[in-house]
Formats: structure tokens, sequence, C-alpha cells
DNA sequence: TTGATATTTGAAAGCGCTTTCAATAAACAA
DNA sequence: TTGTTTATTGAAAGCGCTTTCAAATATCAA
């Protein structure tokens, strides 16, 4: 009947001839209702198709049912698979995710922070991400915090982090283990603490095998495929022999991919290529990408539960998400030429 | 000093000695105030550190600063510049994006949307999906509306669509003009109204061009890389002779194109391979995929800018978008066997 | 000066809910 | 029956802000 100008609680428990108390006990649960009432409200809450005003709830109980979410930018295909985990973890549990991109760029990132707090977000998620680890910390003082990509050790904050450096290693590994001796990679940004780790894995399987590191092979790279394809480009001009790519990235990987398509180069018959990631596409790159699998939508799922816990005054659980190595079509034995 | 338990409006009028009036006016500018009085309040909100409860200024004001945004797949390489388009349109106009995903599902998008609604989102976007237009219009009425990928007239809505028969068209003729005869076609999803679109637009072209429609050249697939490969397992089935392929997307392209690379089909040497959309890995793929840039990126963008002139309460902005076809690498001329 | 007009301020009433507290009604034991 | 205990209910006070309205003050013309 109603439709216009949006019906209020006190219109409902008017019609229905209780008090507001009344119905927002119903509509809550919070206390027990004699079956008369509850019918006489449920009728007239039908009647005049009442929907509670959530800003109005929200005030009234000091909570906002939002958690923010910090990711870097919100078309990145590795992070945007983490924010598909976190929403499909919050659907149906009345929290909504409220997302945010930082732009890698720390400043952006406070901003965005300081946004939600103004919200009140009830919970935070950051994924990776510059932000120093002082103003994480502080921030955590007002509200429960989840933080992927680093460690952080504090009361109200929950830090989810793989094993870059294994991950790393246990590639490099395979790529020995394929015959590869000269094995150059794509080190990523330099100074991004995800590069440094995965370079350190990458220099210890050398290491465990006995292959002097070569710096010549090691190149610095966007976390893109424009910096695949630069990075190639580098080292062509390099003139450093190598037989295997291991990328930081999947989408460097595929950049490189492409560099030494136009090179005339074949992949996997003349270089094996390795990324680390496994990007939904990856599989379908020509030849699908021999990668190293970093769970991302269970990342964004895990700190998404582990942050309803926090909400909900519980400890944070301890969870741990391990890396592997998907073996595709990209890399291949070394066979002397 | 203070921190915990946040501080409110009325703790900085007590401190400065004013009235809370007083202090919102300054906040919001909403009306002179003293010189002196405003010194005081200045210095209030930085002593005690005060940000204002956006909660409380959204019950007060009955706006909630945030807008809606209803698209099918977070992590969908496509939809996924669209909402980056949004965001950058609506950052610093105060208003928040709600990003929630409707799963190409009607009852999801029903109920998200019913969601959104109940928060009062002061706007909602629409990308796509499988809303029947009754359910939009009936929202509309609740909430300024600006829908994707249909036309919709109505007060309070804007609508923005793309020409996809057009694109669909020219990149046909391109191929024609390129001396193909036999094209092949991955039709998309049978119902999906951007599928019918294309297909008419491929159809026309073949018209044009005076070539007999053949519908063992035609093939549904499922937008997205899975779709591509199945597509081209069945059309090489059929045994039908084809020098090209027009994919209705660029998912469904790249599938296509690891389906022909997995039967040694070179492209564009043996098969020209055209696709829909110009996602942003298109570029990068090899070769690089030559295909009908769909602006999604200024979609989302023009969405939340036409819905910001609404929410003004300005009438919708007329505006269009092109697509354009962007040639690439892979499609080159039918060289006679 | 004085009266009239324009400015700056504060009191108070919401915004639409939740929740405490006390009153009323119902159920029980004695 | 009557006094207790327990289960339902409603009144009213918030939640933290905005905004109307009228009072208080300042400004101006005469």
């Amino acid at each position: 009947m109603n439709d216009r100008a949006t019906t209020t609680l006190d219109q409902v428990a008017r019609q229905a001839g209780v008090s507001p108390s009344t119905v927002s006990r119903i509509l809550n649960g919070t206390a027990k209702v004699s079956d008369a009432k509850r019918a006489r409200v449920e009728a007239a809450i039908a009647a005049l198709n009442y929907r509670p005003n959530v800003m109005a709830q929200n005030l009234a109980r000091g909570r906002s049912m939002t958690v923010g979410v910090v990711t870097q930018d919100i078309a990145s295909p590795f992070y945007s698979e983490s924010l598909k985990g976190i929403e499909a973890a919050l659907a149906d549990t009345g929290y909504a995710p409220l997302f945010v991109s930082g732009h890698w760029n720390e400043a952006d990132e406070i901003e965005r922070v300081a946004l939600l707090v103004d919200r009140r977000v009830d919970g935070l998620i950051v994924l990776t991400g510059m932000l120093p680890d002082e103003i994480l910390l502080e921030t955590a003082e007002r509200v429960p915090l989840v933080v992927t990509g680093r460690q952080l050790a504090a009361p109200r904050v929950f830090s989810l982090d793989i094993d870059h450096e294994a991950g790393a290693h246990t590639a490099t590994l395979y790529l020995i283990g394929l015959g590869h001796r000269r094995i150059a990679h794509l080190a990523g940004v330099q100074g991004h603490p995800d590069a440094r780790a995965r370079l350190a894995g990458y220099r210890r399987a050398l290491d465990d095998a006995g292959i002097a590191y070569d710096e010549t092979l090691v190149v610095d790279a966007q976390f893109n495929e424009e910096g695949g394809v630069a990075a190639i480009e580098q080292l062509l001009e390099r003139r450093t022999a190598f037989t295997a790519v291991f990328a930081a990235n999947d989408q460097s990987a595929t950049g490189a991919r492409l560099a030494l398509y136009r090179r005339g180069i074949a992949v996997p018959e003349q270089v094996s290529l390795v990324g680390f990631d496994d990007l939904p596409g990856s599989l379908y790159c020509t030849p699908p990408l021999t990668t190293v699998r970093q769970p991302a939508y269970q990342i964004g799922r895990t700190a998404a539960l582990a942050l309803l816990e926090m909400m909900d005054g519980k400890p944070a659980p301890e969870l741990s998400l391990s890396v592997e190595l998907v073996v595709r079509e990209s890399a291949c034995a070394y066979s002397q030429p």
C-alpha cells in the first residue's frame, strides 16, 4: 500500500498497537514476545512493507556492520581473487565489505584507512601495501585488524603471510632439477618485501645446487606485464646466456613470455619459464604457465574469517597457508643444444 | 591525549565552551561563526583528536554517502575495470562505493539490491546482470539508478550501453577484408543480450559481404576461457573448415587460442583470431589479441559521474561511448594454402 | 540615541533505531 | 487464597549528529 517516504519502526508499532520496543524485540529476537503480538506485528510489517533502516540500527548499536578492506588496485588479477574470498566469507554474516584502493601509495593508503575508521568499520583487512607498521599498530588500537603479506605481532592483530622464500626456492629447484644451470630471475620491485623474499629463495636454491650466483642473470621488474617485457629486453641486451627464467610473479612472467615470442624464442623449447602467484589467467597462457600457486582466494577468505572471530571478541585463530608449485607446460628439461 | 572511547561533538563543544550547534556549523560550514569561537573549536578538535562519527551524520542527514554497485563477479577482468572507473570518479566526492556481486544469478542479484537499499545507499549502479527490468524500475523509485548494458527509459534512471552489434560488425568485416570467408563465431551464452547483439553484428557483416551464413561455424560458449576451449574443440569435431575465429569476448578468445595451440594450429598463420572487450591482459597474449575495445573503465567512470549528477537532483547527462577495433597481431590476411 | 535590521549563537527537537529499567501480567508455591 | 517469582511489555533515555527556531548580540540608518 504505502510506499514513498519509507516506513519506520514507530509506524509499524502504531499499526500493530504495540510499543516500538516490542517491534524491535521481534525484529532482533532479543526477547520473548507473545504469539498474539508477534502475529500482529508481523502483519503490520508485511502490510507496510517495512524494512529497518540500517543506518539507524548501526548508530543505536554502535556498530556499522561494515568491514574495511584496503587493497592496492581493485582490478588487480591477484588481489581481486582475495577480495572475492573476503566477499564470500562475509556473505550472510550481515557484514558488508567496503573496498578501497591504496594504489601502492603510502599517502593514499593512510587516507583511505582514515576514511574507513571515520566510517566506523567494525574491522579492517589490509592486503599487503605500503603502510608502515606503526600506522597499522596505531589503527589496531581502534579496530580489529587483519593484515596480509607481513608479520605483525600485537593484540587485536592477525597477520597472515605465506612463505615466499620457500615458494621461490621450490620453483628454482624445480628448474635446476630439469637440468637448467643458467636461470634468470625477474626480481620484482626493488625493496618490495615479497620481491626480497623470492630473490632469497632463488639464491638459496642455487646455493643448494652449488651453482654460483650470477648477478647478470637477475634483473628488477615491475610486478606487471610491462615490467616483464622490459626485463627480458634488458636481459637480452646484456647478452648473458640463459635457458630458463623464474619471474617473481605471473604478470611479469606473462610479459616475459611475450617479449620472448617477439624475439622468436620458443617457450619452453628454448627457454623455460616459471612464474609466481598462479593467477586465474595463467592456466590459459600459451603455453600454460608453470608457477608457484599462492592461494589468493584462500588468503582473502581466511583473513575475513579471522576478522569475524576477532570482531566476536574471540582470539585470532591460528592458521597457515601453504604455497605449492603447479607444473604446467612453460618449463621443460634442458636439452644440450 | 585522549584516545580510547572516541570523542564526540558534544565533548568538543564543552571543551571549547560553545554549543554543539556551533561545532557542527564549523564542521560543515553551514553558517558563519565568529573567528574567536572558530579558533577555540578548532583547538579543541585538535586537542581531542576529534573525528565526526559518519554513522551519526548519515542518520541525521538522511543520507548514507554510499553508492551501491552491483557487479557480477568482483574478480572479473572486464567488470573490475569498470569498478575501477567508478572508484576513481567517486574518489574525493565523499561518496564511497559499496561493491556487491550478483554471480550472474537473478536471485542473488535481487537479494544484493535489497541489501543495498536497506543500507540506504544514495544511488545505485547496476553493471549489466540478469535483473528483470521491472525490478530495476521498481528500485529506481526508491533511489537514483544507473544501469549499464541495457536501455531503460524512466525518470531517475540513466542507462549506458555501447553498440555491441556495431562492434561485432566491424570486427567481422575486418576479418572479411583480410580475405577470410570461413569465419567461425564463438557466440557467447545463449540468451545473453550482449551475445545476441554480437551475433547479429557478425551476421550483418557476412550479409554485407554476400557470404552465406553457415550455422556450423557458430558455436555457443561460456564467456570465459574454459568456454573458448570447449567451443574450439566442438568446432574442430564438426570438421567444418574455418580460417578465422571471431570470439564474443576476449576471455573465450583466450581459451580458443589455447585450444588451437594444443592442436598445433598456429595463430594467426593458420587461423586468425579476433576477440571483444580488450581486456588489459589481451595486449599480452601471444600473439597480442586483435579485439574490439569496449571502454570498461570509461563505462564505470561515466556511470558514476552520471549518478553523481542525479544524486544532486540534476537530470542525467547525455553521453555516448563508442567501441573501436584495435588491431594487433592475432589476425592476418588469409593466404591461399 | 533609538528603533529597525542583520548576524551570530544556543536550546531543543529530531533522525530511526536499541536497550535499560520499572511496571504489569502471568505462573507458581505454600 | 495470598505472597513470590518469572515472563511480557512499555516508557523513556540514549546513539552522535543536524537543523529549525528563537533569543541574544551586533550593525546600521535616521
